[in-house]
RNA sequence: GGGGAGAUACCGAAGCGGUCAAACGGGGCAGACUGUAAAUCUGUUGGCAAUGCCUUCGGAGGUUCGAAUCCUCCUCUCCCCA
């Protein structure tokens, strides 16, 4: 997998860059739409590709796992054949779900003892079974068995955690290196930089990263519970100790303003439930500032969606989508996260415009006032 | 024509002498949601100059210190039998 620069500001640390993968290449900044069971929840692919311009997506192995589980998943010959998603696909590790399965989860040294959410039966993940699962999903790119910090956590634990992720990742190497993809096209094992709040830490644990040759690096361990001011400040921490010609990942960010600052502190790629979880339940983000579509002011006004926007669901009207929403027609749920998607994708298409042009750091500073604006 | 059941807030429906401006659902209104246990969750929902006051439980009277709750009459609805 090659990562090669474009073009870098002067003013700022963004990025724009191109990543080679099996499955095409990915133009960044990028956001990645959260497919978590195998589906971007109600969107078709073709719609994903050529309506709202997505050039990858993520999996989750924990949920692929459960079900349907590795056996139907490999005999359809991997996820992308499963699914008919012909792009890049990167997969989660279930990291994220040991954070937040709460207390249906044990931790140690060797890995998770977990019940499922969907049937109460005991499992256990370690990271050389997280990457055999990954590496029978078949994503091209791959996470490492992580434990996300809640962003509240006492140094202490921070510290205990990172070290045990630390460890983890040496196994997660070890295990996909002796391992082979299993349809024919590379696979790359990006690790993630925990640390918590903790500069201290966040430092180690950047250095750590980078005695492994990936072919990317994730972030992880931000936007769960912390202020938005130290997920950017940790966000700068990691990124300035990072090398330049591999991709960075800020995993489950964000909102647009949280996407445009990261990409100002040198962040390439983004994955996020928020365009799609929020569509559903009547947010509605666009170039002019939110809307909750639920608001009766919406009722009876016949303007498109998003006069800027360039989804076909634009032009459906503000009052049949909150009619749509407002009697829980499934298709207002559909509407809402393709026209949230696609203004994602929008937006860090204009950032990638902006930054080759050279001029991101002005254009960020306007679009991100706009964005805070609730219609 | 005979017998029975019932009428409660936007809708449905509890309550059957005081702790009732009235449970609970739905609907309405608003909020939350960041590597998806989420088509989910939370708040609110008679009025007002509002730590109190006013109007409300089909209508009109009555009993009582006190009535959505008990009594009388009236209006309307539903069910069964002819």
């Amino acid at each position: 997998m090659e990562f090669i620069l474009k073009a870098t500001e002067s003013n700022s640390r963004a990025r724009a860059g191109v990543l080679h993968t099996g499955h095409g290449v990915i133009e960044t900044p990028v956001f990645m739409p959260v497919g978590t069971a195998g589906t971007v929840k109600g969107i078709h692919t073709r719609d994903l590709k050529e309506d709202i311009g997505a050039r990858i997506i993520l999996g989750n192995t924990y949920h692929l796992y459960l079900r349907p589980g590795m056996e139907i998943i490999e005999a359809a010959g991997g996820l992308h054949k499963f699914n008919r998603w012909e792009g890049p696909i990167l997969t989660d590790s279930g990291g994220f779900q040991v954070f937040s399965l709460g207390d249906i989860r044990k931790l140690s040294e060797e890995g998770v003892k977990f019940q499922s959410h969907i049937d109460g039966s005991y499992h256990q993940f370690t990271p050389e079974r997280v990457m055999d699962i990954q590496r029978s999903i078949g994503a091209d790119i791959v996470m490492a068995f992580d434990e996300c910090t809640p962003g509240n956590a006492e140094y202490s634990y921070a510290k205990k955690s990172l070290e045990l992720t630390q460890r983890w990742l040496h196994r997660c190497f070890e295990r996909f290196d002796s391992t082979l993809p299993k349809y024919g096209y590379e696979q790359s094992l990006f690790p993630i930089i925990q640390g918590c709040t903790y500069e201290q830490l966040r430092k180690v644990a950047t250095a750590h990263v980078k005695t492994f040759d990936a072919d990317g690096y994730a972030i992880g361990g931000l936007a769960v519970g912390e202020p938005e001011e130290v997920m950017y400040e940790m966000t700068e921490v990691v990124t300035a100790d990072l090398p330049d010609n591999k991709p960075r990942y800020l995993m489950g960010v964000g909102t647009p303003v949280n996407i445009l600052e990261s990409i100002d502190r040198g962040v390439d790629m983004f994955d996020c439930v928020m365009p799609t979880r929020n569509g559903r339940n009547g947010m509605l983000f666009t170039s002019e500032g939110i809307i909750n579509i639920r608001n009766k002011k919406w009722e009876n006004n016949h303007n498109p969606i998003d006069r800027n926007g360039k989804s076909f669901v634009d032009h459906y009207s503000l009052a049949y989508l909150r009619h749509l929403i407002i009697s829980n027609e499934m298709l207002g749920a559909q509407i809402a996260s393709q026209h949230n998607l696609a203004f994602y994708l929008w937006l860090v298409d204009t950032a990638r415009e902006k930054i080759m042009e050279g001029n991101f750091k002005s254009w960020k500073e306007n679009m991100v006032e706009q964005l805070k604006i609730r219609l």
